[in-house]
DNA sequence: TTTAGATTATGAATCGTTTCATTTATTAGA
DNA sequence: TCTAATAAATGAAACGATTCATAATCTAAA
């Protein structure tokens, strides 16, 4: 059943040393020399068996990506981005999902390491890093993706939340908007907080405009249609003119609670941003603007980053942080 | 930097089969051998490598999976239940994505094979299978996904469109709906064609009932705004009294054409089902009725098929294909 | 015709695990 | 105390590809 090297080696006539250069160094053999071998690999569906080749290697010509939700556009964007870079080294990259669940996230880790991976690309799942540490002391590369590491151990690749927040809310007051709410929570997410914070920093240039905060439990459609329903449950007076929603579900919730009623018009009467710019983004009935993060692009440095890394000898370990600017993506509703 | 079970070993001052055996047959060591071996093990960081125990094994713990698009959420769900499904035999899954692309296709499919995996998940990207046979002659067992394999040569998991086609019209027509009409395209879709067709039974089943064609060049959002607005410029008369959209995206975009003017209330003057309860479905403005694949369970009987192909010992080689049935989802836009 | 040099081909050693036939130690029964 | 049976530990062989020192063959110049 399984056909190994030397059966080719047998069927061609020639030594396994030969079989093997004509798969890796075609240029060191003679030329009849490889299409006879060419052609009994065919005959007998020789298939390189990958954990012999490793073996020998002491590495594999793969990399691990384990990602919060493999469900969420932001995540596959990201590891497209990955592979890309990946293919251009004609290496490979394992996906895992950890689904938010520190044991998944180790379990994938260890697993990874036991396939000697060049290295793992993670958006950890919670603060504690020790055990990505300890991978890395045992030989195994590791670079975190969209999160700002507080420590210097690890080289990072992350998104600027905070110019986030601070690009959109300048939007909307350039737009002339003067009463503006932020839309978002819990505030103990630290993207909603960097972009809330930005996003105050933008407020605070200007001594005519203000900022409410609509704090609310989660960022879903449904959360998004009850912050809307309960500004136009407010006198005329009191809406804002703006609101920049912590995500895209967010202002799509409040966008289809505006146009049941018909008091207010987007971009009319309330100008709406969103963040993420996922596609129901562009599709919505009022094409939404939003905050773009550059995922594609943030996939392929990370890849970048970290075969760097791999490739680093050991004694003193440099880390680099980058840190992506966000885009903002005007549509109709702003 | 490698560290190997033969460290371990020295360290523990045992043999290299001892150790392997408090790896994996503990039960088989003496208490002490075992607590001794695992501080070794833990002191020095040891982790198996993988790649010499497939080589031993001859054969991998993971099995292959080629989806269409990993972004869309069918393939995700169905990932999901593969991953449940193997995760309970301790197997692991490889996810890659074919993008749609043959030839992406087959670098997939032949990296699994020089994997060893036990066996390959796949919706095929096009028509020609000749390439999954020969893996399939090669050893590695090939499983097909989401489709109706013609041939008697491959087992296979599919769901039965023609079915969710009925059940959509059947459900309309329950709820006292006479001129139905169909939302879809391009025909040359198999799944969009079955769906009419097991639309078209139902409505041959009344003789007072009408099914319109409306055909589409894409199952998008704005396709189906388009669709909406046709509809909404039609005389009253002229409009069907339900909708059944191929898919959810369609039907979102006829949703929201209708919310922008006030001439149709959906479901007063309109019923409208999608197909595929998509998570925006239930988020809707008018929660969607919609028609659900039950992509979960598919993807774990797709795992059961490929592991019990797996064992099938040569000689006679016999195919199971499955038919899943589609449920119905009633929310208010019916 | 030699010989040096280049070109090809060879095959044993190696990677790190698991397996299994043996060896060694321990226990229980007579 | 001796034997048989059981338990525990050993270590060499095997998995299949790659590597590399060595051997064989060929070419061209002297």
């Amino acid at each position: 059943m399984a056909v190994s090297i030397r059966d080719v080696a047998r069927t061609a006539g020639v030594s396994v040393g030969t079989v093997s250069n004509v798969l890796n160094n075609p240029a060191k053999v003679a030329a009849a020399t490889v299409s006879k071998v060419r052609r009994a690999v065919d005959d007998i569906g020789f298939v390189r068996n990958d954990a012999a080749r490793q073996l020998r290697a002491g590495k594999s010509r793969c990399i691990g990506l384990v990602v919060l939700d493999v469900g969420n556009p932001f995540f596959t964007d990201l590891a497209r981005g990955v592979e890309d870079a990946a293919s251009n080294l004609d290496m490979r990259v394992l996906l895992a999902n950890s689904d938010e669940d520190s044991s998944r996230e180790l379990a994938m880790l260890s697993l990874f390491e036991e396939q000697r991976v060049q290295g793992v690309l993670v958006t950890p799942v919670g603060e504690d890093l020790s055990p990505f540490l300890r991978a890395r002391d045992r030989g195994t590369p590791i670079v975190l993706v969209d999160r700002r590491s507080n420590d210097e151990n690890f080289s990072s690749v992350s998104v600027d939340d905070v110019a986030g927040g601070y690009i959109a809310a300048s939007h909307l007051i350039e737009k002339g908007r003067k009463k503006l709410a932020f839309a978002g929570g819990p505030l103990a997410i630290q993207q909603v907080a960097d972009r809330l914070k930005g996003a105050r920093v933008s407020v605070d240039e200007h001594n005519d405009v203000s900022l409410e905060v609509i704090d609310c439990k989660s960022l879903s459609v449904v959360s998004g249609r009850e912050i809307g329903l309960e500004i136009l449950s407010r006198d005329e007076a009191d809406r804002p003119t703006a609101i920049f929603a912590a995500n895209d579900l967010l202002a799509i919730g409040i966008l289809q609670a505006c146009l049941m009623s018909d008091e207010i018009k987007i971009p009319r009467d309330l100008s709406l941003i969103g963040y993420d710019d996922i596609g129901f983004a562009s599709t919505a009935i009022v094409a939404l603007t939003s905050v773009r993060q550059p995922t594609h692009e943030m996939g392929a440095r990370a890849f970048e980053l970290l075969i760097q890394e791999s490739e680093q000898t050991g004694i003193k370990h440099e880390t680099t942080r980058i840190e992506f600017q966000p885009l903002l993506v005007v549509r109709d509703s702003t």
